[in-house]
DNA sequence: TTGTAAGCGTTATCAC
DNA sequence: GTGATAACGCTTACAA
């Protein structure tokens, strides 16, 4: 492997000279830079990145600490992350932690023994004491959750305003005792769309029933278990606000299995609005929440982070959208 | 941020003595080991691992060159190769081409300047002699595609013959006009995939009909394209025999738009067995391919590589599995 | 058992 | 404009 000695040596140069020619200052004659240009093609010379990142002392990598990505909630935030990163020059690094926090803690390790300039959290379970510490050592952003209390930049959804439109609208069209399935109190988001939850159904003049509350994850067997527990009560309730499209499929899956049909028999509402949401049979009303863009956020907070540790955290707050689909009962209007 | 000279000076040693016990040698006198590490747990010291990259001329990580992680088979099969690489103290780098070729390029160039220390293709677009001549540079395996011309590693199912078990399970149950929807020629896998169909209806004595062969692609809407060519025949096939769920997913959701219902009306067989497939409605009849194990497989056949770049290319084949789900119309035994 | 010093491939700071 | 040369943080002969 041809290294910039060679080339300085083949054009007759200094490797100094050649390292200028790389990086583009305009402070070489041209002849001399056709000079080291000739040498570079003649050795098909490609300059080994791990010299420049040891000088400079930056990776331009980043880690993106995700839960899964069986989900494609996170593969669509991903992309979105992986886009505006590349665009600035940025290599992206994935580590799954399936929600385990010593894992988590192992990967962000990476970040202090300068393997990555910063890190983006996916729906983290770290505490905001964590958070913030670990913040202040590294660039560091948030995504999908906002933990007001840490010191760090955030961008998300406003869960709470989310879920409080979501089973207003259920309200709205006349379902009263709605079951709520969701990842439970790991996640800051859970806890504030079941906040928002409960708020809806107040306004409503409804007591929020613990019975109705079911904790079994975000995936499609969390749903599934949701679902056998639902099967269990004296009654079924006329709707079902779930936390994500995938436990929403795996209630409806199960739901049919027992012959119980989504719509007529109950109303099913999912969140995120994964492609699956529009393609499901049937389809599903659902939250939408701008995944790409919450992505692309995130890596322009931590770009600014990484130019800047001491820049203001910012917590930014993206737009969600009630998509209407036949899983939902609706009202009709005379 | 604390250097290892920064540790010797406090403990009163050498960097050599620090290194020496950062890297667990067995020649350094307990008290010496001592005093290093209190004088590394005093400074909160993290060894800077761009030093040891660079002396070492070794990574320590993988690049993972992959078409799309929207589809939940390419992170199962992620998931493997992380967990392995994982296990061997190697990090996961993660690039996403969208299956665009220049994109491809450029990202493997990544290996070419040291970024990394081999690469992973899985369902990759490049041709035999591009594979080959990157090989040569650098460890580098395929897997889901095994391209047999090219010299590299390669883990994949037989996808001729797991089109050709699929179709014949169509035919043995009465379906004699089959479709076959697929991603068109860029894939090696797809070619064979088509192989097998139409073996298995030359087979039957069915010579195969290009107007039932359609070339959409892999996702959702690959398979809602076709199922509208579909509706343009002069009458629907008896059953579709798609190359991934997503696309049969597609199919089926743009049918029931018509009124068509999959099993009555026409049968509907998808490729991959993720999990949707078991949870859509009807749940999918498909082939399963062992997602999890060819990625660990790819990281085995890797590691091989990096240790030793002149070791033997093996080509794996992992075996397939038909899973019977309602999507199809089976032929009743009286 | 420990220390000295030469590198790994770059870039940055000086001189000239 | 260009060239020596010192750094970046670490590992590893070799010497002691």
């Amino acid at each position: 492997m041809a290294t910039i000695k060679d080339v300085a040596r083949l054009a007759g140069v200094s490797v100094a000279t050649v390292s200028r020619v790389l990086n583009a200052y305009d402070n070489v004659r041209p002849e001399t830079v056709a000079l080291v240009r000739k040498a570079i093609a003649q050795l098909d010379y490609q300059p080994n990145f791990l010299g420049r990142t040891l000088r400079r002392l930056e990776t331009m990598k980043i880690l993106v600490v995700v839960p899964t990505i069986s989900n494609q909630f996170y593969s669509r935030v991903l992309k979105g992350i992986q886009l505006a990163a590349q665009a600035a020059g940025y290599h992206t690094m994935l580590a799954i932690t399936n929600s385990d926090a010593e894992i988590e803690q192992e990967h962000i390790g990476m970040a202090r023994r300068k393997l990555v300039d910063g890190v983006i959290f996916l729906h983290t379970t770290m505490k905001a004491a964590a958070l913030t510490e670990f913040a202040a050592s590294c660039p560091a952003v948030s995504a999908c959750e906002l933990v007001e209390e840490a010191a760090l930049p955030t961008v998300s959804i406003d869960d709470f305003r989310a879920a409080l439109d979501g089973v207003r609208f259920l309200l709205e069209n006349g379902h009263r005792r709605i079951a709520f399935v969701s990842a439970g109190g790991l996640y800051n988001s859970s806890r504030c769309r079941r906040m928002g939850y409960e708020r809806a159904l107040r306004e409503a003049g409804i007591e929020p029933d613990e019975s109705l509350i079911f904790d079994e994850g975000f995936t499609f067997n969390a749903g599934k278990r949701a679902a056998g527990r639902l099967l269990m009560l004296d009654r079924l309730p006329d709707a079902v606000f779930a936390t994500s499209d995938s436990t929403a499929i795996g209630v409806i899956s199960a739901l049919a299995q027992r012959g119980i049909r989504v719509c007529d028999d109950i109303s099913v509402m999912g969140f995120d609005n994964n492609q699956i949401a529009e393609y499901y049979l049937p389809p599903l009303t659902t939250i939408s929440q701008p995944q790409f863009d919450i992505g692309h956020k995130a890596f322009e907070l931590l770009h600014d982070k990484i130019n800047d540790l001491s820049c203001e955290d910012r917590h930014i707050l993206l737009p969600h959208r009630l998509e209407y689909r036949s899983s939902v009962k609706i009202r009709q209007n005379p």
